[in-house]
DNA sequence: TATTGTTATACTCTATAACTATA
DNA sequence: TATAGTTATAGAGTATAACAATA
């Protein structure tokens, strides 16, 4: 393989172009699903309940707070996930899964799983693993929670 | 380093994350360039000929055609590049790098991969070499050169 | 008839600001 | 006073449709 020039040689082309392929691919598998390729990853997130609020839920997904309403207002319709409010801080809400919205996450992971391969076929599957956790490694530092860290440092 | 669990482990949301954080540091890097990183990669496309029309840069980007004629208009009207008939298909216009967009595409670069390496700090050189291969290999199967060909089959 | 580029319009998406309730 | 969530409004960004020039 010949060394690319020019704008595809660029990791800013080559992590958009990689994105929306994903993002078309992922619009394609979530189908009727309230939100879209976002929708499915606040079924992913509200599963493990790692964030404890809306907000925190937004900040990790890349997702204004008001944004994260309509969302949500989708998602509870279609009975999907549940608002509960938190004992702790009762500004804040729970987002949890209904059993609807663990067997939609469920059958949904699977083929969104089977995209993502397809997306990726031109790498063996070494390399896949070794894309995955590189992206994963840079993201967690970027956006993961090292940002909220980062971000309520920056506030005191 | 233990393996995320939940939407952490998501490619779609590394993807994303990532693509985010770069967009980001991106516009802090062009400042006021017409287009914004957009703008940017209309300028290294342009400084390599690849794209012989306005249509293919577009599809290079992943910007509709009619979005590709306000952002040329901004980036002609600040003198950085020029757009000229192409002798062999006079409906086409072949964008062309004025000198002094010429040097400004040659400064934003340099101030471009210190901005990607310092998003890239997790890793290793070793590994950011990897990461860009890994991503410009995906990239250029599936929205590169060989979309035209797909777009092609597709269209006939 | 199909395609490149332009323009105008409409639409979608997102952010801003104002409000309520909790802290 | 500050924060979580909601709502309404305004703005940016994008796509759709109609047009002119060329193939």
């Amino acid at each position: 393989m010949t060394t690319p020039s020019g704008v595809e040689a660029e990791l800013g082309w080559a992590l958009g172009t990689v994105t929306r392929a994903h993002l078309r691919a992922a619009q394609d598998v979530v189908g009727g699903l309230p939100g879209g390729p976002r929708g499915y990853q606040v079924l992913a997130a509200a599963a493990t309940g790692e964030a404890g609020s809306q907000l925190a839920l937004g900040r990790q997904l890349g997702v204004d707070r008001t944004v994260m309403t309509y969302l949500l207002d989708e998602l509870e319709q279609a009975g999907l996930v549940a608002r509960t409010p938190d004992p702790a801080d009762r500004r804040a809400r729970r987002i949890t899964l209904t059993e609807s919205g663990q067997a939609r996450l469920c059958a949904l992971e699977r083929s969104l799983r089977a995209a993502e391969d397809d997306l990726l076929a031109p790498l063996d599957s070494g390399e896949r693993a070794e894309l995955r956790a590189l992206l994963l490694r840079v993201a967690t530092r970027v956006g993961g929670p090292a940002i909220t860290c980062t971000e309520a440092e920056a506030l005191s």
